[in-house]
DNA sequence: TTAATACCTAAACATAACTTTAGGTCAATA
DNA sequence: TATTGACCTAAAGTTATGTTTAGGTATTAA
């Protein structure tokens, strides 16, 4: 069991964000002693393990919220549950797809750059073709402009 | 040169959009007819193919617009410019380590609820210890509860 | 000439996800 | 006994990133 200030410094969540989830829904095996204070066990240890992958993937509150809920219904909730997790890996994995085109730009910009600080101005960079461009940095400027 | 209407279409962006772009500073170059219309060129266009890429690394507007000013400034800025993109290539890095990091989580996930859908209920899969667990499931449980 | 279309502005509104504030309880310590 | 520290609530405030609204201009088509 611990408390709410202990379950903020493991997620590194503050506590008003803890109490948010909680009000929001996202916690709801959340019990609480006499006097109303929350105890976070094991369970919400792990609920919260799995919200926190859910946010990293760009799930919303709402749809986490609903997630918690097919939970709490049990076993006839199961394929639900699988289609859920199915489309957040297509999402992450679109979602990563789109980073490493990012990546790319950058890469191309962070060599631009280089050749730009050799010669302290744009002037010369600024009018390399793609041809005239080393070959793995033409990768980049073809994937950024395609 | 591009009318706001073109430019919403090619870059997938509403046109009220374009306009806040604008309004915050991030379309340096963006020159007016008589009328006050807005001509879109190909140094707009091009700010806005890094505008994407930098939004989708995950920077903030008036971060994007403080870039741009610095683009207005010429040579003197290259280094704070190469510099920002070098960060900015750290933070997609890490990003992208992050989702891999959902992503075990996720594939864990759509194991455990492949096992329970063939069971049609969650109870005997919910008690596989690590050890029973197929490999490469092991190692996803692993990390996301490391 | 009138009507449609594509543009313009300023300002208000919307939304998600928190954070801050103001006021209160409760148990342990000086 | 008084104070400290960790917890509680409800409600208001904040921030980023747009979107919507209301009213106006300019060009073209019927």
């Amino acid at each position: 069991m611990y408390t709410i200030g202990e379950v903020s410094e493991m997620f590194n969540l503050s506590i008003p964000t803890l109490r948010f989830y909680d009000k929001e829904g996202l916690l709801l095996d959340l019990e609480r002693d006499n006097s109303g204070i929350r105890k976070f066990n094991d369970k919400t240890i792990e609920a919260l393990r799995v919200i926190e992958c859910l946010k990293k993937s760009g799930m919303q509150i709402k749809e986490i919220k609903e997630f918690m809920h097919w939970c709490s219904l049990g076993d006839i909730t199961i394929e639900k549950r699988k289609e859920m997790f199915l489309n957040q890996k297509k999402s992450i994995e679109r979602e990563i797809k789109e980073l490493e085109k990012a990546l790319h730009m950058i890469n191309f910009k962070c060599w631009y750059y280089d050749e730009a600080i050799k010669d302290s101005t744009e002037k010369r960079v600024k009018n390399i073709t793609p041809n005239q461009m080393p070959h793995e940095i033409k990768t980049y400027y073809d994937e950024a402009h395609k």
